[in-house]
DNA sequence: GAGTGGTCTAGACCACTTG
DNA sequence: AAGTGGTCTAGACCACTCT
C-alpha cells in the first residue's frame, strides 16, 4: 500500500502546485529517499499517475508534469459523485424501475439468457435543476433485487449498490453522437432530433461479472468526455456502427 | 525489451483465441519458467495487458481474460491507419492547408503565443468513397512547414511526419456531441443542425511539446469511441462545458 | 562523466482464493 | 494447506540526457 499513498502524496503535489505543469520532478532515488522506499516502489507510484496522464518521461532525463487534472474512478461512473466534485447539485427523477424480461442487447451485456429477467431502471438527471441527460440501466436479478423504488428515487444508486457489497471494477464505455429520439426529447424537454452525447457502459466487477449496462444520453452542449491516451497506455478505441 | 515480447505474445495468444474469454490465464511462476524471465518481468508484461483492458486479476485467483479487441496507438490517432485497419479505404479531399496567424485557442494548444504562425489543414475524409469527418488540424510552424499541399492532398500527415522524425508520444482527446454548422454540413453533404460527434485532440511527442491540434467532427452515426477504464486505470475524464 | 530513467533478477513476506 | 497474486527490497547493468 506504500506506492498507493506516495502515489497519491506526489499527486497531492501536482495538485497544489507544488510541481508545476511543465516542472521537472524529483528523481527517483531523491523520492526513494525521502519516502523511505526502494526505487522500485517509487517507479510503481510513478506507473499510476503516468496512467492517470499526470507525468510524462523520457529515458535519461527527469519525470515532467503533463497534466494536473485527473478523476477518479467513482466518478466517472457515478454522475451524483461526478456532479458534487464540480461543485453541482445531482437530482434524478425516476420515470420506471421494472423486473422484466432481457432484450437481445442486454442479455447480452449482462451475461444472461434473452428473456431471463433483469431490473431496468429509466431515469432523468439533474444539475442543477436543468435536466442535461436520460439514463436507462439495466441490472442483472441478483442485483436489481437489491434496489427498491426509494433507491432508485435517491441520487447515487451506485453508493448504494456499493454500501451492499457491490464492488465495482472496471468499466467500457462506447460513446457516439445521435439525434434525440421523441421519448428523449419529451424526458429532456427539447425538440426531437437536438444532438445527443450518447455513452453505453458496461461495468464488470472484480471477477469480470457483469453489474450494470447503461445507455446515457446528454445534451450535447453540457458535456464533454476526455481521454489521455499514449504510445504505452491505450484505453480508448474507434469502430465504425 | 523482454516484458514487450511476452506481452505482444501473450496478446496474439488471446486473439488467436488459445487464452479464451473468460478463461484462466497460466500463472506468473509458470509463464517464468516458459519464457525464462524473472516473475517481476513476466508482471510487467500483465501490466501493459491490464492497461490494454485485455486481463483483470484478483488477489490470490487466477487472471481472467476481459476483452480482446485492442486497438493500436497509431490507429487512434491515424484516420487512414483506423480504416485499413478495418479493412475500409480511407481516402481525403483537402479544402484548404494555410498559414497564418493562430486564434487564442489553438496558441494555448499549441504553446505558442497568439498570432505567431501556425499551418492550418482543413480536410473532409472519406471512408470507402463517402464523406464521413471533417478535420481541421493546426500545427506548430516548424511542423507544418515539413509538408507540401501534396502531403495535405495524400492520405496520411501522420505516417509522412512521422517518417520526417515527428515522434507521436500521447494525445488528449475531448469528445461531445454538437450540431453540424452550415460549413461542416456543405462539407459533408448534410443538413445543419445534424447530430456530430466531435473529438478535439492534442498530441504530444516524448517531452510533452505539442505537435497537433486537432478538432474533428463525425457523422454521428457512423464511428463510435470506446474506453476501458477501470478502477487503476482510469484515462477517461468528463466535464461540464 | 555524472545523473537519470529503463530493464531485469532473486528473494522475501503477506493476503486472498481454492480445493 | 497449497497455490496465486500483491507488495517491497537490494542490487545490477544499460541507454540516454544533460552540462
Amino acid at each position: 500500500m506504500l506506492y498507493r499513498r506516495i502515489a497519491a502524496d506526489l499527486k497531492r503535489g501536482v495538485a497544489t502546485g507544488e510541481f508545476g505543469e511543465r516542472s521537472r520532478f524529483p528523481s527517483e532515488n531523491e523520492l526513494a529517499a525521502r519516502y523511505g522506499a526502494s526505487r522500485g516502489t517509487i517507479r510503481r507510484a510513478f506507473a499510476m499517475l503516468r496512467e492517470e496522464g499526470v507525468l510524462a518521461s523520457r529515458q535519461g532525463a527527469r519525470r515532467v508534469v503533463v497534466g494536473s487534472q485527473v478523476q477518479d474512478f467513482t466518478e466517472l461512473r457515478s454522475f451524483s459523485a461526478w456532479a458534487r466534485s464540480t461543485g453541482s447539485t445531482p437530482d434524478a427523477r425516476l420515470v420506471g424501475f421494472e423486473r422484466r424480461p432481457a432484450l437481445a442487447d442486454e442479455a447480452a451485456a449482462l451475461d444472461v439468457a434473452k428473456g431471463d429477467p433483469v431490473w431496468l431502471m429509466t431515469r432523468v438527471r439533474l444539475l442543477d435543476g436543468r435536466a442535461v441527460m436520460v439514463e436507462r440501466t439495466a441490472f442483472p436479478d441478483g442485483i436489481g433485487s437489491l434496489l427498491t423504488d426509494d433507491d432508485a428515487r435517491a441520487g447515487s444508486v451506485t453508493t448504494i449498490l456499493e454500501s451492499r457489497g457491490i464492488t465495482f471494477d472496471r468499466a467500457e464505455h462506447a460513446l457516439s453522437a445521435m439525434a434525440a429520439t421523441a421519448a428523449d426529447a419529451r424526458l429532456l424537454g427539447v425538440r426531437p432530433g437536438r444532438p445527443l452525447l450518447r455513452t453505453v457502459r458496461r461495468t464488470t466487477d472484480p471477477s469480470g461479472a457483469a453489474v450494470e449496462y447503461s445507455d446515457d444520453r446528454y445534451l450535447g452542449d453540457v458535456v464533454s468526455f476526455s481521454v489521455v491516451n499514449s504510445v504505452s497506455a491505450n484505453p480508448l478505441s474507434r469502430r465504425t456502427h
